[in-house]
DNA sequence: CTGTTAGCGCGTTCAA
DNA sequence: TTGAACGCGCTAACAG
């Protein structure tokens, strides 16, 4: 059985095995230019030689500074969490830094808005050089180091903030569908305590308002971007005397439901409705026939965040505190 | 603008705050029991007052405890990774352990190595109790702290490995194919450097070669576990002289593929062709009509991880390394 | 019951 | 160019 209380390499051990101090083997790690060439090489050999890895948490308590960025994430498996990921990964790689993640699994608000003030300062400070929150609840963070908010729940959060372009996208979908003709047009809202719902549901109101379209309250119908209440909120518009010849949803997940529902009733898409979704996950591609979406730049919106992170690292000072793309 | 070289509130400012000494504050963050219940009190008070969080490199570096486990994964948006993080993340939140996830991206395998022993490296023994690494490439680990893989490449890795059961699984799939009536069954391999690729591949030519039935080497296609070299191979079976009555896709992902190059040719499923996947993801609900498809058990490995990986923490010995699912 | 002291592994002065 | 000594924030040992 393998022991596991044996020691980690340490700089000690690299020392001793080279012949030269721990400050000597230091500075080769951090690359300093005040060592001589031969025991540069030297040191450098013997440290590939023992595998030595320097203890992140000596190095971040001592030099403040980490060269690792933290993201929180309210959830794991969500196409939208997964998005941005990917889009911080890609960003990542590019710039000398490394990625931890955490997510608190599905709770509830309250305790998620806890959950994240506890992660940024467990990891604040000793572990990371400044955290990405997604779609946090919480609105101020105490911390050392800078924080950067995708999407915030709360609208003007006490740190920067990256937010959607949610209201111009909702405008798109409904110009497009109102060119085609559609006069009654179901709305299945998000949940609406984010921002981003809200958004788009403005979105909606505005723009057959500008239209001089009808208004007809009974064709929002609240859902949550999820699935199942999505196919609730069809059978709802689908059931009125008046149906909606043509059905928006506040997200792809919804979309799904609509065409669960659809089906339900024997409705073909698009003859007898025409579905649109936002967000543009890749799931959309498995629907049949295609859904048509709004792309809601999600992954970009992960890339942008690791900008403005590292420049807030660095120092930098920046004007604007909410972000749009 | 916020200043972010501020200090963070350490234990000293909550003791003199408190009016004690460090270590009473360290005794009441711990939760000792030789405290005098009203100094107990008062100190508590004071640390949520200062919202103090204590410091996690510190803590870690000198207890060699920090309460946190990390994984370790290839990538972020594949079904299969994110299934096994759930799996992980509700076992999580039955002990009382906190969780951190790293993953590299799309990198190649060799590069790959590198990484996890790099990562592991970095955040053992510092920051995390224990780490999980999914899929690894890399086959032993210099840790001082306990690690468990999740379908290792490697056969026989030098850490204890989680195993899903790809074997029994795909002579389950090919049982039912045959008692169905199917003959010619064609079969979509995954990324054969994957030992759960490999093993499903055993699976399906035993099976034939057990029952005495046909086996062609045309029928098997050596795939990648990914929509896009599904669709390729599949249509590479379905332009042979005698195409297959039914394919065995050896993920779910794969699964789809053949959907898309069936519907290419016209052909109805199942009346024209039967499909059988592998995995049981989420994602296969969108499919129509329904994937049939074996549940490889990707959430329980997630959450077994966790299990295994705190005993080795408490210490406990366990005669076998290799864990099957 | 509480305070004092010594490191954990590392980076950073300051001398040599 | 290199080495010795100090302290980051914390816990564990010991002393009172």
């Amino acid at each position: 059985m393998k022991r596991y209380s044996k020691h980690a390499v340490t700089i000690h051990d690299v020392a001793e095995a080279a012949g030269v101090s721990i400050s000597t083997v230091s500075r080769v790690l951090n690359n300093k230019d005040d060592a001589a060439p031969e025991t540069y090489e030297h040191v450098r050999m013997v440290i590939e030689d023992l595998e030595h890895v320097s203890n992140l948490a000596a190095r971040g308590m001592r030099s403040r500074h980490t060269g690792v960025i933290g993201i929180i994430k309210p959830d794991v498996a969500s196409f939208y969490s997964a998005t941005i990921l990917r889009g911080v990964n890609q960003a990542i790689t590019e710039i000398n830094y490394d990625l931890i993640v955490y997510t608190n699994g599905d709770i509830s608000k309250n305790a998620s808005a806890y959950q994240e003030k506890y992660y940024v300062s467990l990891f604040n400070g000793s572990v990371i050089d400044g955290v990405i929150v997604v779609t946090p609840a919480a609105t101020d963070f105490s911390t050392t180091t800078p924080v950067v908010a995708i999407d915030p729940i709360n609208e003007s959060p006490d740190c920067h903030a990256i937010i959607s372009n949610n209201y111009q996208g909702a405008l798109q979908v409904m110009s497009s569908l109102i060119k085609l003709g559609h006069r009654r047009i179901g709305f299945i809202t998000g949940w609406l305590e984010l921002v981003s719902a809200e958004r788009r549901l403005t979105g909606y109101k505005d723009s057959l308002i500008a239209e001089g379209h009808e208004f007809d309250e009974d064709l929002i119908q609240i859902g949550d971007y999820t699935t199942p209440t999505a196919v609730e909120c069809t059978r709802r518009l689908l059931s009125l005397d008046n149906p909606p010849t043509a059905i928006f949803a506040s997200n792809d997940m919804s979309a799904i439901g609509v065409y669960q529902a659809a089906e339900e009733k024997g409705l073909r898409i698009p003859e007898d409705l025409s579905v649109v979704g936002f967000d543009n996950l890749r799931e959309s591609m498995f629907l049949s026939p295609q859904l048509t979406t709004i792309d809601q730049y999600i992954e970009e919106m992960g890339s942008k965040a690791i900008e403005l992170i590292v420049k807030l690292i660095r120092g930098e000072e920046l004007e604007d505190k909410l972000h749009k793309i």
